[in-house]
DNA sequence: ACTTTTTACTTTACATCGTTAAGTTAACGG
DNA sequence: CCGTTAACTTAACGATGTAAAGTAAAAAGT
């Protein structure tokens, strides 16, 4: 018993469900526990019906995943605008390792998890636009500090040094993901650690007071 | 055709057989390329017969992976031994970040994908040894570095400043590994990221000059 | 008004996966 | 010579992603 013709809408509130019934899956349960079929059961379809709406698995794990990157560079942006552009930068390396914790499964399937699809195909918007692009924002942060010459001049463009930003803090994020259960070292608090970092971070990279 | 009974050693020589099958795979296409049948072709015995010598899929990685850390941690100490525990430190960094590059499979594996199973089965004769657990290595740097005064007093027990320096230099590696393809930033040259991060790491938690 | 095409979806089916149960066959212990 | 055991295989189960082939109702064509 198929309906009768679908529209825009009607069409994409099912896509939409779909992806919906994807997150609750694999939020709850982590990317690997997310099959196809599974989904299909949530959204009371057949699993091959997902294959009209989204090319294949993958393809609709890189849609979950780009929403995930929108909803990240809103938070990110929702800080309450410091005037000065190092504060800026501090309260982004807090608001970004409190999403890490929060959202443990999304934020390894965002930055975690390789990809082995094409980049030409999905949402090229957000690339570059401070508004949709996290990286962007850390970018136009740390170029406006930049033009205060508040760095060492060794440390290099603000590209360099955006990057560097961003792989320090990350790399707390992602060793907490990963070995929080573990005991075979003892772990310091993750505040402790985000805190030392952002600030070893900055200390290194500031010119000397 | 069943041979006749085997000799312990015979048997660990099976063990190593299927263990090296397995890591040809992965370090070729990845792990999630790795399955048991092919692995079981590879060594030219039946699927089933892998159940013999590993509890199950999870426990044969988890072998290669302990035989991982041990390669790492010998390849880390390695390096000329320095006189200088910063310059060690920095030697450390330098050696970490290539073997991440060279091995980005087993880099993966070790650390950036989560695991399922107990510590206690498993070798757990590494943790704490500095000969092979490279974090204790590095940790021992650390602290002998700390005994002489070096760190800022802000920056914590040795600990915290050891999980600083990793995490840091594996922010670099990681996000190299997951986004070395994609082009929507304009990544700095490995090395170049490497550095600037390794500097910055100590230029951050040591003394002002 | 009747036929044809298109739309939305399902059923069936295939290949592959990890893993278990039930053989099979050769060597060994009695 | 017979029974047990060690080493391995074949067959099979349930799950996975996904393609091919239906099905039925609405829309379009005449």
């Amino acid at each position: 018993m198929p309906p009768k013709t679908k529209t825009p809408e009607q069409r994409s509130a099912l896509q939409q469900l779909i992806l919906d019934a994807a997150r609750e899956l694999f939020v709850a349960r982590g990317i690997e526990a997310v099959s196809m079929r599974e989904i299909a059961k949530r959204v009371g379809y057949s699993p091959t019906t997902l294959y009209l709406y989204f090319q294949d698995k993958q393809h609709l794990l890189q849609t979950l995943c780009d929403h995930d990157f929108l909803t990240l560079a809103h938070e990110l942006r929702a800080l309450e605008q410091e005037d000065n552009p190092l504060a800026q930068i501090k309260a982004l390396c807090q608001s970004y390792s409190r999403y890490a914790q929060l959202y443990p499964n999304q934020y390894r399937l965002m930055f975690m998890t390789p990809k082995f699809n094409i980049s030409k195909d999905t949402t090229t918007l957000r690339h570059g636009n401070p508004e949709q692009d996290a990286y962007a924002y850390l970018l136009a942060m740390v170029e406006s500090a930049h033009q205060q010459q508040v760095f060492r001049p060794e440390a290099g463009d603000s590209n360099l040094i955006a990057q560097t930003l961003w792989a320090g803090i990350h790399g707390v994020c992602s060793l907490q993901i990963i070995f929080a259960e573990d005991d075979w070292l003892d772990w310091q608090a993750y505040e402790a650690r985000v805190h030392l970092m952002q600030q070893t971070l900055l200390a290194g990279l500031l010119k000397p007071a």
